[in-house]
DNA sequence: AGTCGTGTACCCGGGTCACT
DNA sequence: AGTGACCCGGGTACACGACT
């Protein structure tokens, strides 16, 4: 997060920008080459690859990530015009009459009555002086990347906003936009002198359905799909949503955002209704199927003794199903020969081992994928002494050719 | 050089309430 | 009283930087 451009906004997924170059270079991929990110999230990828001239394409379902991806991709554009939108914008929130009794409990919690006030004023400027223009959405990017900055919230593990806990660490709101503003004049100089243009392109789209609509053929991706049963995504940014009136609560989300993601998390399969035998019958996991049906059965059966009766058993379903289609699009998009690095996690819902990596190395063979090989990174579920059962979880690579 | 505050791709749910 | 959708986290340990 200290690096040019991707410090622009923290956004709790991802890799590291210095990884992906590595790969990059170990790949031999040149400038004129294509690379793509299905998962792109907040542009990491896409932003290395501006950083070495190689042409670039993300896909993003997320609307909010996806627009704050491309803004990241506007560094090309003139850095004083940024400065004088945001001192404009200043000036112009000086004026403002804030109104907040109508933002919803979990912004008037999450902020001073002061500190709301004052982003009220900032946002009312903003969207008085919006446009098209490159300065308009960067400005818009500033002010939604201070938001938790100048919250007393707490924020949880993973990034979840927690009302009711308050953080000692505060930061003024103007304070901290004119610190954002600086830093991003600053990396736009940076990134400018190291390039020349975007070459990214980012499509606010499904990454189940999404090769129509990109012209080119690609020739390397790396990504990193949601882990099954770690986070649910649509929920990730749910307080800049609802700061900016995209969302007024929870019931918004799925609507809003989660039915554009791929099923990772019980939130989204519960909400979704979904049923196993439609899971199952799905011919997008029929190379699976006999394990996958094994694993949705005892996920059935467990989810019995517990309390709480998550619908694990058909979000790992569901997860397998579009896993393999994003690779029946990725087959679609990619040149013969092409190359993949997928960053994955498995995961153990009840303690149920779900084999990931197996299942999206034989989803991939079956969508036309020739050969693959695993690298473990790590190990997971180790770290803590509170973990709800024993199974070991990993993390790591899965190299795939073809 | 200790202490404190804070954040971390931890891994995983439960509580509650409206509606049958 | 049973169900499930919506809402909101738990409990833990370690690294790291700021502050005594």
């Amino acid at each position: 997060m200290s690096l040019p451009i991707h410090r622009w906004f923290r956004y709790s997924a991802g890799f590291a920008a210095p990884w992906v170059e590595e790969v990059l270079s170990e790949w031999y991929i040149q400038p004129g080459q294509v690379v793509l990110d299905p998962f792109a999230g907040s542009g990491t990828v896409l932003v290395v690859c501006d950083s070495l001239g190689i042409s670039s394409v993300g896909v993003e379902a997320h609307p909010l990530v996806a627009r704050i991806s491309k803004a990241k991709l506007l560094w090309e554009c003139d850095r004083f015009r940024v400065g004088a939108f945001a001192a404009e914008m200043l000036r112009r929130s000086q004026g403002q009459k804030p109104d907040i009794s109508s933002y919803p409990s979990l912004i008037q919690r999450s902020f001073a009555t002061e500190v709301l006030k004052t982003l009220d004023s900032l946002k009312s400027a903003w969207l008085s002086l919006q446009n098209s223009s490159p300065e308009s959405e960067l400005v818009w990017l500033a002010l939604t990347s201070i938001l938790r900055l100048a919250s007393r919230a707490g924020t949880a593990q993973w990034q979840y906003i927690l009302p009711n806990k308050t953080k000692r660490k505060v930061i003024h709101p103007i304070e901290a936009f004119q610190r954002q503003i600086e830093t991003m004049k600053s990396d736009i100089r940076w990134m400018q002198a190291k390039a020349k243009r975007s070459l990214a392109q980012v499509v606010t789209g499904d990454a189940r359905a999404f090769a129509e609509s990109i012209p080119q053929k690609i020739d390397a991706v790396i990504t990193s799909p949601p882990y099954a049963n770690n986070y649910d995504y649509a929920d990730a940014l749910r307080f800049e949503m609802t700061f900016w009136g995209d969302v007024a609560g929870w019931g918004d989300i799925h609507e809003a955002v989660r039915r554009y993601l791929i099923v990772s998390s019980s939130q989204h399969s519960s909400r979704e209704r979904l049923k196993v035998d439609d899971l199952l019958e799905s011919d997008a996991v029929v190379p699976i199927r006999n394990e996958l049906s094994n694993v949705m059965g005892r996920l059935a059966q467990v989810r019995e003794t517990h309390g709480g009766k998550k619908h694990y058993h058909t979000m790992i379903g569901a997860y397998c199903r579009d896993i393999s289609l994003v690779l029946r699009q990725l087959r679609l998009a990619c040149k013969p020969g092409a190359r993949m690095c997928w960053v994955i996690g498995d995961s153990a819902p009840y303690g149920v081992y779900c084999p990931i990596e197996k299942w999206i190395a034989q989803l991939a063979l079956a969508a036309g994928f020739k050969c693959y090989r695993f690298d473990k990174l790590r190990d997971r579920n180790i770290k803590w002494k509170n973990r709800k059962h024993r199974v070991p979880l990993k993390e790591g690579l899965l190299w795939i050719e073809g």
